[in-house]
DNA sequence: AGTATGACATAGC
DNA sequence: AGCTATGCCATAC
């Protein structure tokens, strides 16, 4: 019970809840998923509690802001993109010539 | 116990 | 318009 809960402060509980809350097809960012924990530019913190204290949410369903997975995710981005796709989330090109979600379809708010 | 790095983002120059 | 600098919390060493 409470072991999974005094891992983190209230941050990185909220996070948890946050992205543990992700619905299927759906996906987020770092970013907003740090700004509606209380901090903004907190962002890193997120990927942190993703890395170290992950235990068993849906990371594959985070993104960065450009849409895309963050760097060191187990598998590597193309694991990622086949597992989202297997969520039915859509994918576009962005300029760079990477696969990137389609935030504007996927990118899932809470409280909305 | 203190320092360093990290799955990012935003602002400033 | 592209690069540098700073912010944040948690885990590792």
């Amino acid at each position: 019970m409470q072991e999974n809960l005094r891992r983190e402060s209230s941050f990185g509980k909220r996070v948890i809840a946050i992205v543990s809350q992700i619905p299927y097809g759906m996906v987020m960012t770092y970013g907003q998923i740090a700004a509606i924990a209380g901090n903004a530019r907190a962002a890193r913190i997120v990927g942190g509690i993703a890395h170290y204290g992950d235990s068993k949410l849906p990371w594959h369903r985070v993104v960065n802001r450009s849409g895309g997975l963050a760097s060191g995710f187990p598998g590597g981005r193309e694991y990622h993109k086949k597992l989202l796709m297997s969520e039915q989330v859509e994918f576009e090109i962005d300029k760079n010539g990477e696969a990137v979600v389609s935030l504007v379809e996927h990118l899932w708010i809470p409280e909305k």
